[in-house]
DNA sequence: TATGAATGAGCTTTCATTCAT
DNA sequence: AATGAATGAAAGCTCATTCAT
């Protein structure tokens, strides 16, 4: 009894720190992480402020918290992809696939995800871009992984290492994503995932020029 | 006399306008936006705070100014090294290779500079995104017609559009050198442009799998 | 129990409250609105210059707030001398002298207060000079109609309209009251109202001159 | 010649000193003394911020000097009004007059104006209600052996000192021209000075009862 | 002599954080 | 355990005044 009696405080308890986390993230995606106080949070979430400080013990902490949060969903999502199939090429496809989907719906944590990655963030948070890049690191040695492969299996030319690969790739889908972030009429992310693999699987160089 | 005598005070005033920005780029690349002071700033370049706002009607008005100042050097030395040859092939070692070299002598204004663009300044520096997005879009078109001329010429196979083409190449460059960013002694930015180019102009499919 | 509490809490915020606006009270009547800073008020109301902003929420709403409540004070008591009695040639005594107390035992408000009515607000406090007038019109208004009742009892002759009246007694209130907060001792505010009244009430032009 | 040319230099000099009064008066009045920056002025007046100071060794010594020189042209007029008849009634006719008349054409500069008599200024122009206030009572001085005149000539009757009848009109027509000042359309000054006159001449209060 | 660039004290206001209840 | 009143450091910015030219 008395255990069943602590799992339910703990599952409220994490329950609570969910909501502060989704009124936080609302937030600090519409406005920016210095455009939002603590107060507007805990108003938002429905806590006292100092309730806020019991499940972080800062501003910052409580930033990381959500950025670190949002990291894990949205690399979940993209190592599933990946996982959900053994054909190298299929696994890239799915993977151009999912981070479009992901970008798609989520844009304005996105925005908050890159500002923290790209600049902007600076020393002020420099335990999470640590993380964050381990992470970032972590998953493109899987995309590595499925180059090497592709590599080995011989449906892949083994034009450059497979890590610069991954990193190409990874690179390109940024490149169109942040396009159509900034105007999402203009640069549709396109529906076809070849549209992207493409670039990398097609030789632009003509081998013999007329 | 008289001509001269204003031409000093005005020089002076540009060296002096030059000595804030400077100071200010040293902090913001350092810190990030928000976390220096007017104060700091005037401290750093040993003016009276006054002075600064004798220059620059607020804070986000010297931010901008230096935001831009940086987008216009780069974007010139980008600019200055596509128009030095006429060779389509040329021109995109040269970009690529410019680009490295302005990654590598401005790493910190880097990451000020594409933490305006990308997320991060969310709606405070509203006029500031919509300035240097026009002028990398200015600039992407430039990108294009090297495409373009290309494949006109049948240097380059028509795989996709000359657009497609200019901001996948844009986004390999990014994508390798925030890598370098990041940890400049495990990635070092390629010296040979080839190595990013082959990404793009070499098919990685290969057409008859064994 | 828990409407005691509450009851106390809000007590306690009310006796807060009036604690700031005493302070601004005794400052800006010394100083003026210009010469006091919030910082000045927080040190002599004993509170941090934070809890100032709970309660108003800026130096101009805390200024309104203290005009509005010593207007209410004035007139409220100004109101009850002239319902004390139902007898107008009475209710004018009473008045004149509720006003001299009034302005004996508030001199430093005093100034305050007029340096709103009169000029010297400009058009920074907007709002203000808004209600004050409405509210002296108000009163005004009370005046005018015991004016009016004395002319309809033939206790007064018709020789100008009632509202010509009360302004006229008002301005010589005022008049009297204004010598005598510039100098006190050489100006005492006469202790029989009806020295003030018989300007008033007798007529200086001789009907036959001799 | 050298008489000459200095007094061509103090006729300079006095006309420019004119020009950042007349400046300071028209930004003053319009803004209020808090409003109204050094540089606003300088700027008004076409003259570098330092020739400023060569006359007026600061922003208040500038304001009292108006102040002053706005005085001396009311007292000036308003003299020159009752000095320029012997009959006391119509001494007293030519005053009101008179005093409408400065209203009406100087509005902004009135409300300039007493709010350096009606609290407001506080002790910040310490010398220069002494000033005003000597002045103003050199005036009321003036009325007051107006009064007595009337009286020992059996014009008016000693229903009271003369000293308090010149402090009465001089607070009913103050009454009326604020009236005025804050509504001009609602409360015209009267064009008859009669019609204040007479609130003072007549008597109210009926001898018989009826 | 007239200028106006430079100064910096001082203003109002915000907000992360604490802690008595 | 949860609350939210209270705190006060620190921010951006203004403007009267000085003084080298």
């Amino acid at each position: 009894m008395q255990v069943q009696e602590l799992t339910r405080r703990e599952r409220e308890r994490i329950r609570q720190r969910q909501e502060i986390l989704q009124a936080a993230l609302k937030l600090f995606s519409e406005k920016g992480y210095h455009n939002v106080s603590m107060h507007e949070i805990a108003a938002s979430a429905e806590f006292a402020i100092g309730t806020l400080y019991k499940f972080f013990s800062n501003k910052e902490d409580l930033y990381k918290a959500l950025i670190m949060e949002q990291s894990d969903r949205f690399h979940s999502a993209l190592t599933a992809a990946i996982e959900s199939t053994q054909d190298p090429v299929e696994q890239l496809r799915r993977y151009v696939q999912t981070k479009g989907e992901i970008f798609r719906s989520n844009a304005s944590v996105i925005r908050l995800y890159f500002a923290e990655t790209r600049g902007a963030s600076f020393n002020l948070m420099a335990g999470l871009d640590q993380d964050i890049r381990r992470r970032r690191e972590a998953f493109l040695m899987k995309l590595t992984a499925i180059f090497a492969k592709g590599i080995a299996m011989r449906r892949f030319s083994p034009i450059t290492e497979p890590y610069i690969l991954a990193v190409s790739l990874d690179s390109l889908c940024n490149g169109f994503l942040f396009l159509w972030l900034e105007s999402p009429d203009r640069f549709p992310y396109p529906e076809n995932p070849d549209d992207i693999l493409n670039i990398l699987f097609m030789g632009l160089l003509r081998e013999q020029p007329d």
